[in-house]
RNA sequence: GGCACCAUAGUCUAGCGGCUAGGACGUUCGCCUCUCACGCGAAAGACCGGAGUUCGAUUCUCCGUGGUGCUACCA
């Protein structure tokens, strides 16, 4: 066969060489060990958590090594094709901090980079010079074999396939053969047809491969005909990950470790163009623990899976951020201990130490990273993003936060600051809720069931009447205490030994007092808010729960 | 069906031939506070199973088992 000829019939228009291209794009000029790395999302929908997560590695890498990190859009497959999601991609990576040093900005923006276009669909001349430079060599042949429409369309093909033989045939025994005569008369007959690479590896033989996080491994080597060039013109991943990482010159490509099985075939095409491959990191995926089974974080159960929940929920960035590197390096939250104020760039991160078990994701560990980021903050910061929050996603409460701003601001100071700051808060908008009574009122609350009610009751009447908001807390406490006593409330240890015969303990007459004017059992630091409140809100509200109280 | 990846408490993990198997979240219980938290202290809770290698395996090898992924003209 002569594919010099071969390659003309099926690419006349191609106009230049690979080495047109590879000296187009020449190499990088970085300092020695600087890393290049990627992001390559297809826009079918929201930035997934995951994205995130190997975003992270890739742009702590690159900064790290005065790399360069850069987004790549891969739309290649034009089916799956959303409109928007493109720009969601980078707008989130740009929102969480993992902002692209050059590559796709979206639809509004120009692309940064001498690498470009940094978009897949936008180069499908460059695939097709690399196409047919393997066509030349003899590596690819056209395939005219009827394509699968559908993912059960494959599944259906697959199970029949199996009910003759154990395996799956890798090499497409019919195609690969044909004469030149045949394919020249598909051609012209104007058949459909895909490109396949004619593989030539042996699954029997294998060959030490280094992933970056995985370690040495041993694979086999490829046998798959896989396709090259759709019979649209546009090449699957494969062929497009090998040009684009070539000519970008990315050094270091993160990816899920769905892409694991495919690195042999991937190989196999960088050799086949004389190519050197990147060195890999395949990432483990985060999954979810669903009833008994642990799966996928998955885009349609999940809401935790698009990065966006979390902005909608009001974690802070930092939070996010730092349950992801958490996860990434487990060595990073004895670092959070040791350092609670350094900025995360400071944190030793390093691809080695990333492990390499599927993590679950765990809301309880990424509540507790945030309410300790969050504790930290003071309250002037936590009212600025609780309120930009609130602009976006409930703008009555902003509204009511910036009339309020200074009854806001006490509140939230209350118990914060100093070495043993309240952690109440994992996000923005549980803080509604968490401080309703500040500017709700609420109907009289039910009241523990070991409090005596009509003790209770003398209690509170007699206690309304000589609250003074003037109190520090010493002097409030020491009031409550007084009154208690009097209303045959214990001390609580007294109270614990005989519950019985006494109205309560002191705790609960506190408790009593904290649910008349809070309806909550936990709230911060009682005789503050009761002074933030003012006399006459407690005094009503205290007054609601008394007549309950028969 | 084939091929691969993974396997330590409910969860995230440390471990890299000899440890009372360490830490974190969560849970429970104390202490502190004459309230809620915070903090402190403690408890319960793990090496998937079986062979081998070894004086000795959580650690190395093999075989099972389980979970996951791939086996697309999807990425």
């Amino acid at each position: 066969m002569d594919y010099n000829k071969l390659s003309e019939l099926l690419y006349p228009n191609v106009k230049h060489d690979m080495q047109y291209y590879l000296s187009k794009y020449p190499n990088r000029n970085l300092p020695d060990g600087a890393e290049v790395t990627r992001l390559g999302p297809s826009p079918t929908g929201y930035l997934h958590i995951g994205h995130l997560y190997s975003a992270m590695i890739s742009r702590i890498t690159a900064t790290k090594t005065n790399g360069v990190f850069y987004l790549r859009l891969e739309d290649t497959d034009q089916k799956r094709f959303i409109p928007g999601a493109a720009d969601i991609a980078y707008n989130m990576l740009c929102y969480y901090g993992v902002t692209p040093d050059e590559g796709y900005r979206g639809e509004n923006l120009p692309q940064i980079g001498e690498y470009g276009d940094y978009v897949q669909s936008h180069r499908t001349e460059i695939y097709q010079t690399f196409a047919k430079e393997l066509v030349k060599k003899g590596r690819a042949f056209p395939c005219f074999c009827e394509k699968s429409e559908s993912k059960d369309d494959i599944l259906e093909r697959r199970e029949k396939e199996l009910e003759n033989s154990d395996t799956i045939t890798e090499h497409d025994e019919h195609c690969r053969n044909l004469t030149y005569e045949q394919i020249e008369a598909n051609i012209k007959a104007g058949k459909p047809w895909a490109l396949k690479l004619l593989s030539t590896g042996n699954p029997e033989k294998q060959h030490e491969f280094v992933d970056l996080i995985k370690g040495k491994r041993v694979i086999r080597e490829n046998a798959r005909d896989v396709v090259l060039v759709k019979s649209n013109g546009i090449p699957p991943y494969a062929l497009a990950h090998v040009v684009d990482d070539t000519l970008m010159h990315t050094t270091i490509v993160v990816r899920g470790e769905e892409w694991y099985p495919s690195v042999s075939s991937h190989i196999e095409i960088f050799n086949a163009l004389g190519l050197k491959p990147p060195k890999y990191a395949h990432t483990p995926v985060i999954s979810k623990l669903d009833g008994e089974n642990k799966r996928k974080l998955s885009k349609r159960k999940d809401p935790e899976a698009d990065v966006r929940y979390y902005i909608e929920t009001g974690y802070p960035i930092q939070s996010v951020k730092e349950y992801v590197l958490n996860l990434l390096n487990s060595d990073f939250e004895q670092w959070r201990n040791k350092n609670p104020l350094a900025d995360i760039s400071e944190f030793d991160f390093s691809i080695k130490k990333i492990g390499s078990n599927n993590p679950m994701f765990d809301f309880d560990k990424l509540n507790n990273i945030s309410k300790n980021v969050i504790c930290r903050w003071p309250a002037e910061r936590v009212f600025a993003e609780i309120n930009t929050w609130a602009e976006k996603y409930d703008p009555k409460y902003a509204n009511l936060l910036q009339n309020n701003r200074e009854t806001m601001l006490k509140m939230l100071n209350i118990d914060r600051g100093g070495d043993r700051p309240r952690k109440d808060i994992y996000a923005w908008s549980m803080v509604k809720e968490l401080y309703s009574y500040l500017f709700e009122d609420f109907n009289a609350p039910q009241i523990a069931d070991n409090i005596k009610k009509p003790e209770a009751k003398e209690f509170l009447v007699e206690y309304i009447k000589k609250y003074d908001e003037k109190l520090d807390k010493q002097a409030w406490f020491e009031q409550i205490k007084q009154i208690a006593l009097a209303h045959n409330f214990a001390d609580n240890k007294e109270y614990k030994l005989n519950p019985s015969a006494y109205a309560g303990s002191i705790a609960d007459a506190c408790n009593l007092v904290r649910v008349a004017v809070t309806g909550k059992t936990t709230t911060p630091d009682l005789c503050s808010i009761m002074q933030l409140l003012g006399k006459q809100k407690v005094a009503n509200r205290i007054n609601n729960l008394i007549k309950t109280l028969q």
